[in-house]
DNA sequence: ACCTGAACACCGTTCAAGT
DNA sequence: ACCTGAACACCGTTCAAGT
């Protein structure tokens, strides 16, 4: 929590108004202090503007966000496809992070917006012909999109801070984690608690995605069952 | 949204307060009219007390909002387990999905807030238990966690409101999506648009687990690779 | 020990003006 | 066409009182 305010100077010079320019300034206030400094006000500071100027071009606060998250999700870098399925599904998956991460402080708004249904769609459209390139119905193409995209939308919450972590990234805290683990008395939780005090997002996101992608794999070349 | 502000008559009876009371309070606000409209003023309303005297039993709406989430989770009802791990590993995920339907409104606030590690550790004990079990080493284990956790956070998530849908569940909306998702010209996704559409979560829940988990014994039975 | 009045520094948003 | 002053109905939180 930033007790100290940052000011962000106005900019005098140019106090042209655009939704674009709206959609930059809020992305910088979240960038800098988070997605929850984010007012009316505070968006309306950085570009020199009374907050209620806006309204003009932006529908309110929650529309602001929105657009927000699906500026970032847009700035999704989709790899050029291989024709190995694996392969192609986990550089996917491996953009969607890259994307969040460039905005560590945006991604929680990111995974946690329903967006508007197509602000996402290239990601999806390559993920689907990927699936039925490797011979999946399209009813099963999407079931095992939408099971891909739990695994990246989970891990990804999580390194963003949000959703369950078990697990620290400082190595000042790990032992301390480790420690409170082994106090619970809980055996299964003991015995792993020197690698459940540990997180390492990106080696998890990775495992993670592997898993998933190998069982996709797997459903796809055993059909049914 | 909701327009009309349901007031839900103050106890004047009972004028008693306590942290337990409080927080029965908020997740009525929440079960009746969504987590945005949970505020110190909303949840000492209903209990017939003024806002500021919940600081006296409570943090701060902080901390308000993270017990909520603690207590909803608290109320997983645990499955007994049989000893068979596929099994075992999809009843304890089926457990989680039924601990945040008890409460809809809530599960974004559940999934969400980086909850006080020990809160939920439970289920982890169980998932732990049920992999070494199995086979996993510690360290195999826990990765396998963080993965499956991830499917279920994803999914519950997406179930939740928030997190990329692409479907809907009503009928009514469904032609429409689908003839929005058919005018995009994406191939894939116009070939996918009926199933894209629509989507039943419960479905879609246990075809993520399953797949899951089909993974996890995958990569017990096959160790390393 | 527990509750509140007064107060402060914030919010999002509307609308009738002003240029 | 675009911006704002005045205004409204909200926020979370502190602190010095009151019982």
């Amino acid at each position: 929590m930033n007790t100290t305010t940052r000011r962000g100077r106005p900019r005098k010079g140019d106090a042209r108004l655009s939704r674009e320019a709206i959609l930059t300034a809020a992305l910088e206030v979240v960038d800098a202090d988070g997605a929850a400094a984010v007012s009316m006000r505070t968006v309306g500071q950085r570009l020199g503007v009374d907050a209620k100027s806006l309204y003009h071009h932006i529908d309110g606060k929650e529309a602001l966000l929105d657009a927000v998250a699906g500026h970032v999700l847009g700035g999704i870098d989709l790899p050029d496809l291989t024709g190995q399925p694996e392969e192609d599904l986990r550089a996917i998956a491996q953009s969607f992070r890259q994307a969040t991460r460039a905005h560590p402080q945006a991604a929680a708004l990111v995974l946690t917006r329903q967006l508007p249904s197509i602000a996402a769609l290239a990601p999806v459209e390559a993920v689907l012909s990927v699936l039925r390139k490797a011979g999946a119905s399209p009813e099963e193409a999407v079931h095992l999109l939408r099971s891909l995209l739990a695994v990246v939308v989970g891990s990804l919450l999580r390194e963003a801070g949000a959703g369950p972590a078990f697990g620290v990234t400082d190595e000042a805290g790990i032992a301390h984690r480790r420690a409170e683990l082994e106090q619970t008395g809980l055996p299964a939780v003991v015995e792993c608690a020197p690698h459940l005090a540990r997180c390492d997002h990106e080696a998890e996101f990775s495992f993670a995605v592997d898993l998933a992608v190998a069982a996709t794999m797997q459903r796809l070349v055993t059909p049914r069952r």
